[in-house]
DNA sequence: AACCCGGGGTT
DNA sequence: AACCCAGGGTT
């Protein structure tokens, strides 16, 4: 019995499938042509045409917006960042109100959104894009990725999203496209395998549309076709969270914002944990300088 | 290359 | 209960 490889659905779907597998064979049978490539870049127009996403951070250029969404989408998913986005935009509009507001204010916005080294990296680069760039964020890739925080993946968004500009990533979505197009059946495949084709097959002309209507492609394979990403070879699963130590520095950080300062002992307390393991924890969150000792309290850096 | 970093939705 | 997420940084 052959496994489906797309949900059953409405005829609309059976169409998508048909034309997918057709691009599919065609890139198969004659590699990267100009005519090949063209009808990628067909497909992946059209269905981002009928089906792509209308997400808040697309509806500007704003550099500043479109690195705090660049951040928040960091290992998160696209639903849990567009309820925090509005927040926090509202609450930080600029490079100035971010770069000048306490760690603790921009944790209590950021409080849910996970990885909160993330918050701090965005004070950072707030404070430097006010003190060193003149209130103005870099478009040079190799510049912004020496920022905090911000990799290449990230650096080369930003690049395409807020300045347009035709840099070559891959971020998850894109992989995933990529994997099922030119990697069919085949394990272990390195991003640096991956990157020649997204520039090959890239909409110099337009990138910042180009990338969204890819990522919007990966988005509905990964839920047509699960574990594509499994043919990577920077797949990687991670431990379970309860009971781990992000677990513990989730609740310290959540104590010390509701408490503004707590004691050693305190924090042992409610976290209920080994006191070697917690103090442990302590010391990575203050060489991290998300938190602070004064004295014999903790509180937020 | 391997591991750590949140937390919630989905399966 | 396991899996995944618009990755980055450290070892």
């Amino acid at each position: 019995m052959k496994r489906r490889k797309f949900k059953r659905g409405d005829e609309a779907t059976q169409s998508w499938q048909c034309r997918i597998s057709h691009c599919r064979d065609l890139l198969e049978k004659q590699g990267l042509t100009r005519d090949s490539i063209v009808l990628f870049q067909k497909l992946i127009y059209d269905y981002y045409r009928t089906n792509g996403r209308d997400l808040p951070w697309r509806k500007t250029n704003n550099p500043y917006r479109i690195l705090v969404s660049e951040i928040m989408l960091q290992q998160t998913q696209v639903d849990r960042v567009v309820k925090k986005y509005h927040e926090f935009i509202d609450t930080f509009p600029d490079f100035t109100s971010l770069a000048h507001a306490s760690l603790r204010r921009i944790l209590k916005v950021w409080q849910g959104m996970g990885y909160n080294r993330r918050a701090l990296a965005l004070k950072k680069i707030a404070q430097t894009v006010i003190k060193q760039f003149k209130g103005k964020l870099s478009s040079d890739i190799d510049v912004l990725a020496r920022l905090p925080g911000i990799g290449r993946a990230t650096a080369s968004a930003i690049a395409a999203f807020a300045f347009n500009n035709p840099a070559i990533f891959v971020e998850t979505n894109i992989r995933t496209v990529f994997l099922y197009f030119f990697f069919k059946n085949r394990r272990g495949v390195k991003d640096t395998d991956i990157l020649p084709l997204v520039e090959k097959t890239m909409d110099g002309s337009n990138p910042r549309i180009w990338y969204h209507a890819l990522m919007d492609f990966g988005t509905m394979l990964k839920k047509s076709c699960p574990n594509i990403s499994r043919q990577s070879a920077h797949y990687t699963k991670q431990g379970p969270f309860e009971g781990s130590d992000r677990q513990i520095r989730g609740m310290i950080l959540r104590a010390l914002n509701e408490s503004t300062f707590l004691s050693e002992a305190k924090i042992i307390k409610i976290v209920s944990k080994k006191s070697t393991r917690v103090k442990r924890i302590l010391a990575q969150l203050h060489a991290e300088q998300l938190i602070c000792k004064k004295g014999k309290t903790y509180t937020i850096a």
